[in-house]
DNA sequence: GGTGCAGTTCACGCGGTCTTGAACTATATG
DNA sequence: CATATAGTTCAAGACCGCGTGAACTGCACC
């Protein structure tokens, strides 16, 4: 995948509203980038990922790697390598203004796919791994004989919470992707916000 | 807390069981253990302390701090720490043969109740301080002015989506209890099937 | 071709966490 | 009281992940 083109407005207007200050954010951004970070680090993933993503949604608009590199004090390659991950996670976008050589990035709206990918791939590679585990002990333990059926049935045990957590996770994925859909959509039928959506 | 009398048996029958080999597990207990280790680090805490829980747990009779640490490979000073943090969660008990000098450690049998209190914690002390951090966010973006309102907007966004995220954690963590606990019909009516009140 | 800028890659160093090992306290025993 | 053993505490060190900054590629424009 190569970007899209970003259509939202020409290059020209931004100026006159975002940029007054490049380099420093105003207060208001910072803490909502931090807790955005935060979050994110909460998750498992690096702070600075969530502080871009954070950043990148709450302007709005697409902002070139040099921008996120300004406003949230990262090197050159840092933010090369957090945009190509927040990318190869479907989180933000890469975007091209039309006469413009530069990349812009853009926030997808939601990072909760973000989470909920991560989480999934980490519990299939893991937690069934650990189930794989606990099923070979057992069949070790029956195999080597001398084991008291009280452990094997412990090991058994074992296996069962593991595949229950599981189940749980799963579930957990599955509810939080639910209840998110369902707060973006009750956004929009103006419970919340106020009407003009983008 | 200052631990328990243990009842289990006299110390004189456990040697005919217990530590033929004293210092190298059992292939099959090797894993198990490892498993367990896995499992609690992917939840956040330390690997060992899940190795401590997993032996006292697959042992069944409580083994003395030198037994551990001569099974699990680790220092004295180290299984001092694991076993006072698996205490204070709840997670073992510490226990006295009658006559004897030594304390001796018991798994309690739901390691899940480590892992939700402790997620629980986390997440009082955390999502909630997330949530905090955006709404004071939008406070001074309202009282800074000149922000649109596309901008307060996405603050608001994001701050109902901590609070959904918080809720979906919650509703893990109830749903593992009452799965760990043996109710697996608990969810099958329950979570997932409700989906139009939002 | 050469200059400048956007973007990538990677070895290194910093910062944090976990573990160790030694010093220390507590407690039982002769 | 002296000694030994169980248990705790903590500074020092091992370890690991992350971000940096420099070297490099690619591309556009002169």
């Amino acid at each position: 995948m190569k970007g899209y083109l970003w259509t939202g407005g020409d290059p020209g207007s931004q100026s006159t509203v975002a940029p007054p200050d490049n380099g420093r954010l105003a207060p208001y951004e910072a803490i909502a980038v931090e807790a955005v970070g935060n979050v994110i680090e909460f998750w498992g993933f690096k702070r600075n990922q969530g502080r871009v993503w954070g950043l990148l949604y709450l302007r709005g608009e697409p902002l070139t790697a040099g921008e996120i590199e300004r406003e949230l004090d990262l090197s050159k390659g840092g933010v090369s390598m957090l945009l190509r991950d927040l990318e190869r996670w479907g989180v933000i976008q890469r975007v091209r203004v039309p006469q413009d050589t530069v990349w812009r990035y853009a926030a997808e709206t939601d990072l909760v796919r973000m989470v909920t990918h991560v989480v999934e791939e980490r519990e299939a590679a893991f937690v069934t791994r650990i189930r794989a585990d606990l099923s070979e002990a057992r069949r070790l333990a029956e195999l080597a004989g001398g084991v008291s059926p009280e452990r094997l049935r412990k090991l058994e045990r074992m296996a069962t919470l593991a595949e229950h957590v599981e189940r749980a996770l799963r579930l957990f994925i599955k509810t939080s992707r639910l209840d998110v859909a369902g707060v973006l959509g009750a956004f929009r039928d103006g419970a919340l916000g106020r009407k003009g959506d983008r």
